[in-house]
DNA sequence: TCTTCTTACGAACATTTGTTAGAGAAAATC
DNA sequence: GATTTTCTCTAACAAATGTTCGTAAGAAGA
């Protein structure tokens, strides 16, 4: 089978890992941190990973993954470009509220990844961009959002949502659903022509 | 004298501290490391600064400080909401621009702070959330803005202005005015009624 | 010129870091 | 039940960390 004791025990580690690098950063957090919050001494996690490079890079490529992905997706879609880039900024904020750790320490961490995986983050990261640009950019082409120069657009929205990871907390006084609304709105209606 | 050969070397290794935090972070900068940009042995370094926390301290304390009198000052001025807000946005750009390194170290390091200031930059830091708020909340009231989570509303646009000190790098074919310009577009007219 | 004060340095410090080796316990296989 | 495999621990490692000490060179003041 494919989710063996091994692979569960592996993706606690994993998991536990995220929450602390985005608390404490990848600097600040050391083995022996991370194995107390996991329950095992730090020697011990040696056998189910096989060093600190590599928790920060599987947290990178899985969420770079994910990005990637859901772009792909949307891409293929028949839609306005306002309903694209919506449905983008929909799926961004819906990940960031259910993996809110390791979607943190791809944005903050990246930096530390050891060299092959380093430039393959960023050009995976680059590439993303450029896809959400030119949706952007052909929106404004085809008359559907006002003339702003294309990065602009896509950094403010790409920024705007990145808040939700750094200060949204669940249950207190504001659901997802409306969070997302409201952002959607904010946005999309700044876009907008 | 108040620019002592002494004030100005210190300020200095300040500088040069805010580039490194930047882009290696606070626990990844080793105090020889800072010193080799200085041109100075990590010993000598002890004859301008307490140690490495006080850097930190200074510059967080300093970009703390600007943030929240550049709020008071627009909070005084007899204007519409939109105009504050407006205001406000233009002033926190510029401020990323002119300062990127010291204040991407006051977006992320500040955690990093030892246990009094750490208090006291993030009551700072709330203090000032809340008084953006509150000219986001009043501006909905009087009927400028449409009818937002103000917390989200704020969030949005101070996140959106944060990008600028993380990937706009002058000279690249887009002036600081016209970067200016198109987030003020954007988020002004994301947020009117 | 002699003295005093400041600045820079090399060496050393105690800690903490990520990681490995080896031994013993536990689990799985036969 | 015996044997093999998997797991977990303690102990130790070399390297790097922030910082201190004593000393020597330099600048400033007498």
């Amino acid at each position: 089978m494919l989710t063996t004791k091994k692979t569960i025990r592996r993706q606690v580690i994993l998991d536990e890992a995220a929450k602390l690098f985005k608390e404490k950063g990848y600097g600040g957090t050391s083995m022996r941190d991370l194995a107390g919050n996991v329950g095992l001494e730090a020697a011990s996690m040696y056998n189910y990973i096989k060093g600190k490079d590599e928790i920060l890079e599987l947290i990178c490529q899985r969420i770079a993954g994910i990005y990637i992905s859901q772009l792909h997706d949307i891409e293929q879609t028949e839609a306005t470009y306002a309903a694209k880039v919506e449905a983008l900024i929909r799926l961004h904020i819906r990940l960031m509220v259910e993996e809110g750790p390791a979607v943190s320490v791809a944005n903050h961490d990246w930096k530390y990844l050891p060299e092959p995986q380093l430039t393959e983050f960023k050009d995976a990261r680059k590439s993303y961009e450029q896809g959400f640009a030119r949706l952007v950019e052909e929106g404004i082409q085809a008359g559907e959002f006002q003339p702003l120069h294309p990065s602009v657009a896509l950094f403010t929205i790409l920024s705007a949502v990145r808040w939700v990871e750094l200060w949204y907390r669940p249950g207190r006084g504001l659901s997802a659903e409306e969070l997302e609304n409201d952002i959607v709105a904010m946005l999309l209606k700044g876009l907008a022509k």
